[in-house]
RNA sequence: GCCUCUGUAGCUCAGUUGGUAGAGCAGCGGACUGAAAAUCCGCGUGUCGUUGGUUCGAUUCCGACCGGAGGCA
């Protein structure tokens, strides 16, 4: 099974930085695993790493979409393994880096997720019934079908209901059962999984403030205005970033550009909170806690001890001083 | 100075015709297998401004005081 090294945590708390060095000591490339860098025109928002950032790294699966687009974890999952393949084959290692759990996740399980076409005629049909009838009949569908889901799933969650009805409908397996053979088949790639966080939520509110008021002073209503242009199709996966849905109002003059950022700042923390709920339950993350503010000689130092007792080798790390990081 | 309104959960507020109180937001926890920066679920004890009084019993009624808003001089 081919080694690679996935790094990740919420949101600003130092994964491009820590994932550029450690390519940089273990010979490898970054894959980007973030499902809103994919989109161009998103940089800043996104915090997608700059050119400068990568320190001649190769990155991918970063600003490779159109942001009229709508990618999906399929989708996504497809493209990011083909970039580690291609990886892998130049003798290279993988540095999967991102926040977007799911993604990781089925990269490093090699999961397929079944069914059809997106935009399908079963999914096309479902929204519409649940449009008129509610979701009261299809829950009960699903309740019949698979007992399972349904007690997972709430009534309310439409995106989940429907598609696991999808599932049934197109597939004639139920989702519990998709899943549970997923979880069966051993993992696609032996991934060391590390995780960096704050021991205390407070630095981590402080270290997301910075960041959004950075964002602002990089340009980041501009960003959002030129994305805005584009006239984008109703309901694209874009309009889901944080950075956009809260500087909207302020481009059309209904709230201060202050207003709008502490809306950014207060979606972050609670996508960061997110995230940790889904990266928590995975026991075989190495979690390193910043005190403080992230303290990357250090971080990288015990990365670097954790991946060689793994079995990692580093190639050529000595001609990359630690004094070039603080 | 006088009059009116107001002071209830971190914030905005509801409420109790007198039997110690509840929503939204925030926060915290959780779920998550083709939208995932999305979607969904769960968790509400707080000197009901302070202090006297009436009452079996007051956050609720009355008085005083303190803070806030407005009005009249």
């Amino acid at each position: 099974m081919d080694k690679i090294i996935c790094v990740t945590g919420p949101t600003a708390c130092g994964k491009t930085r820590m994932g550029v060095a450690l390519a940089k000591r273990f010979g490898g490339e970054v894959v980007s695993v973030d499902s809103m860098q994919i989109y161009r025109g998103l940089s800043i928002a996104s915090a997608a790493p700059t050119q400068a950032e990568m320190e001649g790294i190769p990155h991918h699966m970063v600003a490779v979409a159109d942001p009229r687009e709508d990618w999906s974890a399929a989708r996504f999952t497809q493209a990011a393994d083909r970039c580690v393949q291609e990886i892998l084959a130049r003798g290279r290692m993988p540095v999967l880096v991102g926040g977007t759990g799911l993604y990781l996740e089925s990269i490093v399980a090699g999961r397929s997720f079944p069914a059809g076409q997106a935009g399908g005629e079963v999914r096309r049909q479902l929204t519409q019934r649940l449009e008129r009838e509610g979701a009261a009949p299809l829950y009960a569908e699903l309740q019949a079908v698979d007992p399972e889901a349904a007690a997972r799933i709430s009534p309310n969650d439409a995106k989940r209901l429907l598609r696991a009805l999808e599932i049934f409908l197109e597939t004639g397996e139920t989702v519990t059962a998709h899943a549970r053979a997923d979880a069966q088949r051993p993992p696609k790639y032996d991934a060391a999984w590390l995780g960096l966080a704050y021991a205390d939520r407070a630095h981590m509110r402080r270290q997301i403030d910075l960041r959004a008021d950075a964002m602002a002073a990089a340009g980041l209503l501009e960003e959002i205005r030129a994305l805005a242009a584009l006239d984008l199709p109703p309901g694209a996966t874009v309009c889901q970033a944080i950075g956009y849905k809260e500087l909207l109002p302020v481009l059309r003059g209904e709230i201060s550009l202050e207003a709008g950022l502490e809306e950014v700042k207060l979606r972050s923390r609670q996508y960061a909170k997110r995230q940790l709920t889904w990266l928590r339950r995975r026991r075989d993350i190495h979690w390193i806690f910043w005190d403080d503010v992230p303290n990357l000689s250090a971080g990288l130092q015990d990365a670097t001890d954790l991946l060689t007792v793994l079995g990692y080798h580093m190639t050529g790390g000595q001609a990359d001083p630690l004094s070039n990081y603080t």
